[in-house]
DNA sequence: CTCCAGGGAGCCT
DNA sequence: AGGCTCCATGGA
C-alpha cells in the first residue's frame, strides 16, 4: 500500500488545502480516511486527499511546509493550476478589497485559494447544488462519480473520474433520483446531453467576456446566473463572477447595504465594484468565513502579528 | 413537528 | 423584466 513514491514540493506563503477543498469550490476530492468535511474549522489538515488531475489519479496532503503527493505520473502543473497556485500568494491576497468583513476572512483563512477544476464536473456540481449544503453536494458527486465514473486505482486505493456527459446522459431520470438528486436529476441528465451532443459545450462558453459567457451559460438546464456564476469562477478561471447564494446575499444586505438590490444583476454589478480587481477570489474568501465564524473557537492557529 | 440549504424552471402579469 | 409557486431530500 506503499507502491507509491511521496513527492513533494515547497510552497511560498500560507496554505489551507483543507480549505482550499472544503470551502464549497470543487466537490471532487476525498480525504482518504473518508471524514471529508467532519469539521467545520481548520485541522491542520494532514491527512491524504484523494482525486483525479487532468484524468490520473492523485492522493495530496499539506505537511504545514510542504505540499506533498503520489501519482502514477508527474501531476505537477495540474495540481498547481487545480489549487490556485499559478497566482502568487502576495497578488492572490493583495486582490482582496479594503473591507473589515474580508480583513476578518482573510485572518480566519489566510491559505484558502481559489480552485479550477475541469468545466463538465464544475457545471453539473453546481446544477446540484441548488438548495443544498455544501457536504451534501460532495456526498452526491461523490456518488455520481462512484457511480458512472471510471475507476482509477492508487497505492490500493479506488479513485472515481467524474462521469462523462455521454455516460450521464445516458443515465435514466429515475436511476438518478434514485441516487438521491431529487427535482435536480433531469436538470443533470439534460444539461449532460447538451454537452455530449455538442449543443452547448466549454469552448462554446470560455473566452467570451464574463457577462457574454454568463448568460450563454444559463442555456444549460438547471443554471441560472448564480450557478452559471459558480461556473466560471471554479471551471473556467474567471475572476469577475461573485456567485450570489443566500450567504453573501445576507452579507451584503448587511455589510454592504448600498449595493443590496432588488435584481441578481443589480446587485451583481453594485458588488463586484467594490470587492476589488479579483471580486470572485474576494467571494471565495466571504463564503467560506460566513459559513465557519459562528464555530471559529477563540484558539484556532493564532498568528499574532 | 418546522425550517432551511451555494436556486431554477415554469407561468403569470 | 419582475413576481409568484413548486420542486426532493436530509439534517438541525
Amino acid at each position: 500500500m506503499e507502491t507509491g513514491r511521496i513527492q513533494a514540493a515547497a510552497i511560498t506563503g500560507p496554505f489551507d488545502l483543507q480549505s482550499t477543498l472544503e470551502s464549497g469550490q470543487t466537490f471532487r476530492w476525498r480525504s482518504a480516511d473518508g471524514e471529508t468535511y467532519r469539521d467545520a474549522a481548520p485541522h491542520g489538515g494532514e491527512d491524504w486527499y484523494l482525486g483525479l488531475v487532468d484524468r490520473r489519479p492523485v492522493a495530496i496532503r499539506w505537511t504545514g511546509a510542504a505540499l506533498e503527493w503520489r501519482s502514477p505520473d508527474d501531476p505537477t502543473e495540474g495540481l498547481r493550476r487545480t489549487l490556485g497556485l499559478t497566482e502568487s500568494m502576495a497578488d492572490h491576497l493583495a486582490s482582496l478589497p479594503d473591507h473589515p468583513l474580508v480583513a476578518a476572512a482573510e485572518r480566519a483563512f489566510p491559505g484558502l485559494r481559489v480552485v479550477r477544476e475541469p468545466f463538465f464536473a464544475t457545471l453539473v456540481s453546481f446544477v446540484l447544488s441548488a438548495q443544498m449544503r455544501v457536504e451534501r453536494i460532495h456526498s452526491l458527486v461523490q456518488a455520481l462519480a462512484r457511480e458512472y465514473g471510471r475507476a482509477h486505482h492508487l497505492d490500493g486505493e479506488t479513485v472515481h473520474a467524474f462521469p462523462t456527459p455521454d455516460r450521464l446522459a445516458a443515465a435514466t431520470e429515475t436511476e438518478l433520483r434514485e441516487l438521491g438528486l431529487g427535482y435536480r436529476a433531469p436538470y443533470v441528465r439534460e444539461t449532460a446531453e447538451m454537452v455530449a451532443s455538442g449543443r452547448l459545450t466549454e469552448s462554446d462558453v470560455a473566452g467570451r467576456e464574463y457577462e457574454d459567457a454568463r448568460d450563454l451559460a444559463t442555456e444549460f438546464v438547471g443554471v441560472g446566473e448564480k450557478v452559471a456564476d459558480c461556473l466560471l469562477l471554479f471551471g473556467l478561471g474567471y475572476r469577475e463572477p461573485v456567485p450570489l447564494d443566500t450567504w453573501i446575499t445576507t452579507a451584503i444586505e448587511e455589510h454592504f447595504p448600498e449595493v443590496a438590490a432588488d435584481s441578481y444583476e443589480a446587485t451583481s454589478r453594485g458588488i463586484r465594484e467594490r470587492l476589488g480587481p479579483a471580486p470572485g477570489v474576494a467571494q471565495t474568501y466571504l463564503f467560506h468565513y460566513l459559513r465557519h465564524r459562528e464555530t471559529l473557537s477563540g484558539q484556532g492557529p493564532a498568528t499574532p502579528s
